[in-house]
DNA sequence: ATGCGATGATTGGTCTGACCATCTGATCTT
DNA sequence: AAGATCAGATGGTCAGACCAATCATCGCAT
């Protein structure tokens, strides 16, 4: 087969219909036409107007709702189609659960994260903690008190406590990312208490070491309680024999 | 309008297609029978399998493809597909982006988050860096150095700069969060840049701040490191107007 | 006049079936 | 044996249709 010699080709659209769909949203966002709580024309709307098929633009969609971005209803009024969502819904970060499961990341990475990130919140959640934020956590310890409390809800209350004291620290983004941390290793913890031979003796020094964070954090003593936590993670991954997690959090 | 007193109804399967598919896969890959490299059957298969639609099921896909689970290409043979992923593409957590421009996080937080990432990826890649870290740094801020760099490129090294010392520190997820947390900010970042009136000789700073950091990782000083990567940080947002940040991000 | 139920319009949710573009791998040709 | 060719499989896209939930409105009875 001949070739013209010279003639040059460029390489036809390969994005597809529901990428460049995307890219116009995303644009319209970070450009700020698209505000929280502004709304998108319909389905049947938008498609004629983006001169996409339904399908490929509700492929879109179910992405920015999975992304935290769209809060998707039925039905017409005010609050019915694709609104662009005010407050960070489940959807953003928690794709972590897959990543570990699929191995892209170590248990011992997603410690080692939280551990930085909860040192700082922990001490910046001394300095700043509300009364409220005193009461709140003090509730979750007392709920944690309960002698029969069972390893699922025990694990459940000690995520709430420390995405609390996150949540004092007045970073919503660290409080989420603290949410995703715990929620991706939910499975291996609760695992991981069940296999110990005594898990309630575990789970009394983990209450009384709560306790003395909490006390640290009630008298602002930012420094004690970054101390406090960061023991408080190490020496629970030095007791407690997660799956997939070997060696100390710290040099 | 009578209504049978008694009778307990059940509400219908509420869920819509595309998330019952999508529980489905999550079982099989955090239950195990999905492993990295694994071919998920052809759509129109997989689409009868689960008793759904073509179109319901590509939902799914998107939304896995866009988290980063799921790599899809056409064609058949063994690259053909949807084929689990090893490595976290770059799905996961970019979102951060949308959400910044939509207000669910505020640049402050980014920063503060970024500033608690960075101190113990520091002080971690100093105890462990090996040569080829180091050299690395080094070739990033040999580029940096060029006198006629712009800002666009000169943020995107300094970004990598960072990135990198995450990376030898040996927690992939904590460098990737700290890739994410760049990109979001990397708008605001150029645009700071681009509204200081000499903003070569701010750039001079952070060069001279950014060879002190890498010395201090050449000689193991994980103290030293940690604390210059902290005032380099904190001193940065303290001389730059960066768009929706206010105050020091240390107390 | 007012409260409440019926109704229709709008919107998302889902499905069917079809066609195109691309890639793989086997087949055929030279 | 090497290359071109073709058939099959797969993802990408579309059109049209129907269902179900929700809301706004209207009309009736009180």
């Amino acid at each position: 087969m001949n070739e013209a010699a010279g003639a040059s080709w460029t390489p036809v659209s390969r994005v597809r219909a529901h990428e460049q769909v995307m890219m116009q949203i995303e644009e319209q966002i970070i450009g700020g036409e698209l505000k929280v709580g502004d709304h998108l024309p319909s389905e049947r709307e938008l498609s004629v107007l983006l001169g996409v098929s339904r399908p490929s633009l509700r492929e879109t969609l179910r992405v920015l709702e999975a992304l935290g971005v769209l809060d998707i209803r039925r039905g017409g009024g005010p609050d019915g189609g694709a609104v662009l969502t005010g407050s960070p819904g489940a959807g953003a970060v928690e794709p972590l659960t897959l990543q570990l499961a699929l191995g892209h990341f170590t248990h011992r990475e997603l410690v080692d994260t939280r551990l930085a990130l909860e040192t700082w919140s922990c001490a910046r959640a001394a300095q700043q903690r509300s009364d409220e934020d005193l009461e709140a956590l003090a509730a979750i310890l007392e709920r944690m008190d309960a002698p029969d409390i069972e390893t699922a809800e025990f694990n459940e209350l000690d995520t709430r406590f420390h995405v609390r004291i996150a949540e004092a620290s007045g970073n919503a983004l660290t409080a989420r990312l603290m949410t995703t941390l715990r929620r991706a290793i939910r499975r291996q913890m609760i695992d991981a208490y069940a296999r110990l031979p005594e898990w309630r003796v575990t789970a009394q020094t983990v209450r009384a070491e709560h306790h003395a964070i909490l006390e640290a954090i009630a008298e602002r003593d930012a420094e004690r309680a970054e101390r406090l936590v960061r023991e408080h993670i190490t020496s629970f991954y030095a007791t407690v024999p997660v799956e997939g997690y070997q060696g100390a959090a710290t040099a």
